[in-house]
DNA sequence: GCGCATGGTGAAAACATTATCACTACCCCT
DNA sequence: AGGGGTAGTGATAATGTTTTCACCATGCGC
């Protein structure tokens, strides 16, 4: 999908709106009103730029033919290969159907947990969480921070010039950086989880963690 | 919502999938072809019958101008008052845009869980607990069970005549059912866990669970 | 046996909507 | 200086769609 325009964008937005509040797309005229477009014929253009943009597709002499082509859905993301962003097509294993306003900030990709490094906070290996994407992330919050070329989940805890990686399992270590000198990068802090109980753990037979 | 005929289910299910495959709704010559009818009208005569009846709106003088009046999104049981079904008015707290084909076998409600009896399988207080409704459930499967008056979730073991509602923590109770004197009653089984990081916990404070 | 809701056909008028033509203007790039 | 994409107005033909008319048939309760 090639580049929109400002005009366009705007357009694509008032399309998505409409969608959402009235339960069908708009009409042409729908449109120019919204615009202040005295002319159906400007929308025309903007619409056939959208398709051929392949941001909609136009139902031919259909009455409120306009099909969005987004993509529907967060992504899940699994392992993040080496040194790539965590969003690169190669980490994403499908698209699911959650709605990004259930959480708050909101939702912008689903991280598939590996380990149990954070077992005592009830996040298990296989869960999927709920990441909203931000560089930014406070004292005490849940965070998707990279670590040279891995990706952990952990919660952080700033003291001054210092950070901490803070595991929720005694078992693990809590990492320890000095900000003056450690690059931290966040990629996004965790708003949510969700769990599927029926699919299987990657690993093997029922989920059944028993404490230790 | 009054109750509907047959046929005026089979057509709002049109309706329904429809505005899922093709993202706008139907026209009445739509409709017709659709169901063999020889005019429109016979369409116009359900849609009128279906606006009355409450299950649809019609948008006068536009085209496709056919609304869903169904509430969406699955409700959220909170504490279940004594004696009444769980999905009673005054047990649903509201609607959230979870979608049922996410987990399998559909969804069908989701239960806020209460106390830390499943801490170990990471099902933590104030969780969702994303449940399917059945009134059967087999060897292993976590459980939403009606035990008396109260409503619990636990994992359920079968063994011939007798049953165990068993919890993931040791500071719980197992409850040993005798099935040919004790009624166990299923109100569905738990498909899924969803849980709101930044929803501050029902209690107090950061929902930090400290092993003991 | 009557009224009433349901489920239809057939047709036509009125209106909503799409599609296309001609023309203008601005900006950016080569 | 010219070509191409963007952003418009104005108008009209063709078609899609809603709405309403008259009429018929069946099943159900009373």
């Amino acid at each position: 999908m090639r580049e929109l325009t400002a005009r366009q964008a705007e357009i694509l937005d008032f399309i998505r709106r409409h969608l959402r509040e009235e339960g069908r797309p708009p009409t042409r005229p729908e449109l120019a009103r919204a615009f202040e477009l005295g002319s159906t014929n400007g929308v025309q253009k903007h619409l056939l730029a959208l398709a051929t943009k392949g941001a909609i597709e136009l139902v031919p002499n259909a009455a409120r033919g306009i099909r969005l082509l987004e993509e529907d859905g967060l992504p899940l993301v699994g392992r993040v290969a080496a040194g790539s962003p965590v969003l690169a097509i190669e980490n994403v294993l499908g698209r699911y159907p959650v709605d990004p306003s259930l959480f708050n900030p909101r939702a912008d990709y689903l991280l598939q947990v590996r380990g149990l490094s954070m077992r005592d906070e009830g996040i298990l290996d296989g869960d999927w969480l709920v990441v909203h994407r931000t560089r930014e992330a406070r004292n005490g919050q849940l965070v998707v921070a990279r670590l040279g070329n891995d990706v952990t989940v952990k919660r952080l805890r700033l003291r001054g010039t210092k950070a901490e990686l803070i595991p929720a399992n005694p078992d693990y270590q809590t990492l320890h950086l000095d900000l003056t000198r450690d690059a931290l990068e966040i990629e996004g802090i965790g708003v949510g989880v969700i769990r599927n109980l029926m699919a299987p753990a990657p690993s093997a037979g029922p989920r059944r963690v028993h404490r230790l």
